[in-house]
DNA sequence: ATATTTCTTGAGCGATCGCTCAAAAATAAG
DNA sequence: CTTATTTTTGAGCGATCGCTCAAGAAATAT
């Protein structure tokens, strides 16, 4: 260590984009997994809710002090942000964008959406139904502003699916008179449905066949 | 006032059904109009859900004061109980029975449900969606009786609906083959799709698209 | 008038809420 | 070693939670 003690280049890993190096670090070591603490947080957020989640919970499930909890995350809020930004890009978050974004009919893309949700929902790994669908419906009004982070992604969802059905309908996979914002709100309105029938104790058999029938409705 | 004191026949009207006469009773008369503070008390919890309504808040809308509250109504729990049962023999929450008790068919009863709910549910003279749907989605541990109170009215829903479904296989109304289970669990999952849409906020026009789009499910 | 009954009022209880912070602990750097 | 840096810890802050209760107010009964 005779070079001169430029920061910038202290910090540059060898390779541009290789996998950051567990470069030691100057002060005493986090005494916990930042990514367990993180899927503890989202496991209590999606069974209960923003609101119905206290800090004490979450420190308790992630096994950690509050200031450990405040130093890592910020506030509570944060910590919310950051767990709807984590389910969004797991797999149980994303399974309705990668359907779209793999199936080359949007068909076979809804449909895939439907019977994943059915398949998914229920699945006892993990809290029943969708996070960004249940876990900000009962808010105060000095939470209003997380309730609408969550409305404006499933609005944004529903955009999503409008955009998809309109594609199809250019591409005459669909008539000219089907109706792409009839089509998608009304797909949303199942899957949401599923969601809220998933935390209501419907088994996956039970969407399964909700799927099937929802599916009759394509033009 | 000169007959035998008996308080059984103090009580009792002059006619056995006649709607009870305003009798002046012993001590200081209540302050407020109870069912209008039911009525506030029912707009509060059905916009924000049980836990997220104080009862700071109750007591503000309703215009009284905490011990006047107790006194009139038990406990925030009890009150709530008294404001689901105020909400589901309320016009607005008693459509779904209304329209199985007054349709002769199954599929125009199944029919005028998602078309009133389309109509209700956005409605802006009261808080959108369902009551029952949406105000006990995100409690504490402490709270689960009410969450379950409301979960297992909504399975109670389902339910009524198979046993009509049921009933139109057995009248020939539906094929041998439809499975009365299957669409129950079916309509149930688009209207409360619906509810959570409304809630996110879906125009009645909207919901009328979707409520056609799943008729078309109908076997 | 006096007594009795019923309801309202406002202060405030113990518990929990989200959150903060000084002190201690654990590491690397000099 | 000492110093610097980072994290953990545990006590506890002010605010709000659901709720209670003694005192006062307003009616009827005697």
């Amino acid at each position: 260590m005779t070079e001169t003690p430029d920061p910038a280049q202290a910090a540059a890993p060898a390779s541009p984009h290789a996998p950051a190096p567990p470069r030691p670090r100057r002060g005493r070591p986090p005494g916990f997994d930042r990514d367990e603490a993180l899927t503890a947080a989202t496991l209590l957020f999606w069974e209960r809710g923003y609101e119905a989640t206290s800090v004490t919970d979450l420190t308790t499930a992630m096994g950690i002090r509050p200031g450990s909890l405040y130093a890592a995350f910020g506030d509570k809020r944060a910590l919310f942000e950051e767990v709807v930004r984590h389910y969004g890009s797991s797999p149980v978050g994303a399974f309705a964008g990668r359907a779209l974004a793999e199936e080359t009919s949007a068909h076979a893309a809804f449909a895939r959406i439907l019977r994943e949700a059915a398949a998914i929902y229920p699945d006892p790994s993990h809290p029943a139904g969708c996070l960004v669908i249940s876990a900000a419906t009962n808010v105060t009004p000095q939470d209003a502003e997380v309730q609408a982070r969550l409305r404006d992604e499933r609005n944004r969802n529903v955009q999503v699916f409008e955009d998809r059905l309109r594609a199809a309908r250019e591409d005459g996979e669909l008539p000219p008179e089907a109706d792409p914002k009839a089509l998608a709100g009304y797909f949303a309105t199942v899957i949401q449905g599923m969601s809220q029938q998933a935390r209501d104790g419907a088994t996956a058999a039970d969407l399964a066949r909700t799927a099937e029938l929802a599916l009759r409705a394509w033009p």
